[in-house]
DNA sequence: GTAACTGCAAAATATTTGCATCCTT
DNA sequence: AAGGATGCAAATATTTTGCAGTTAC
């Protein structure tokens, strides 16, 4: 169990039960994005689908998570960067999907660029998805 | 009835059928994309369920229309201007979602920036979605 | 006439809600 | 002890599949 479990949660006024512990792990332990059904059949855990459902939720509505809205309009989650807490989502990341594997992976380090809109239009945040070939299924 | 809707469904080989028609003319009189619940429930219509599923569905294999990934992540469809057909979709676009309204519309005519990936990693295509508020709920 | 499309029924999936019980604080 | 979270059952909603009848070409 990631030691900083226990921190994320509390910090967001969430009390710790052994689902939310083990979910939240499951994020903290990979840097790919996870959707529900992914969490739900993790093998050696039995996760009850309503909990799933609820727990993701929860997490996003708290900022510890963020949706990701995939190419084949699956919903993923991905862990937000401490700037994320509060409910204040740092939004200068993209999303990758690998079209092979489809490991979905959340990019923070690479600038985005701004988009002009047209007159009186007023963007709030933007959401970046990258479709291609990872690192890993290339060398394949 | 748009005039272009027997010539698309023609150019894409596909029968010219009264469903098609009606569905496909949605999307010529409309700027906006449109869920599957805006078509199975447009006024003075009725679609089956099935059919909009199936049509909606040849139309996106056909390159005539393109999901938009939501933030909600429900799925909305949008035409693929001419550029698009035979399936190569021409992607130097992006789409904008009103907060307000929930209007969405894709803009084709602005500059998108490239991305930097990490290494070998190959991009083939972006997708980018803008949260905001549109001109006419700004004016409200 | 033939192949493709539609619409109905039904199956399969996915998501939400209610509630009694259990756990966290 | 009190409030919140869980897990089961059941209600809804969504999407897919099968198939007989209909339509386009």
């Amino acid at each position: 169990m990631d030691s900083r479990v226990h921190d994320i949660l509390r910090r967001n006024q969430l009390s710790v039960t052994a689902s939310r512990e083990k979910i939240l792990n499951l994020f903290l332990t990979n840097t790919r994005a996870l959707a529900h059904a992914d969490i739900e059949h993790k093998a050696g855990e039995k996760f009850d689908r309503v909990t799933v459902y609820r727990t993701l939720q929860t997490f996003v509505e708290k900022g510890i998570l963020h949706t990701i809205p995939t190419p084949d309009n699956s919903i993923k989650y991905a862990l937000c960067k401490n700037d994320c807490f509060e409910g204040h989502h740092h939004d200068n990341h993209y999303h990758f999907v690998c079209s092979v594997c489809g490991k979905t992976e959340c990019f923070e380090d690479f600038i985005i660029p701004s988009v002009k809109l047209p007159k009186d239009y007023i963007a709030n945040n933007m959401e970046i998805v990258v479709n291609g070939i990872c690192s890993a299924c290339r060398k394949k």
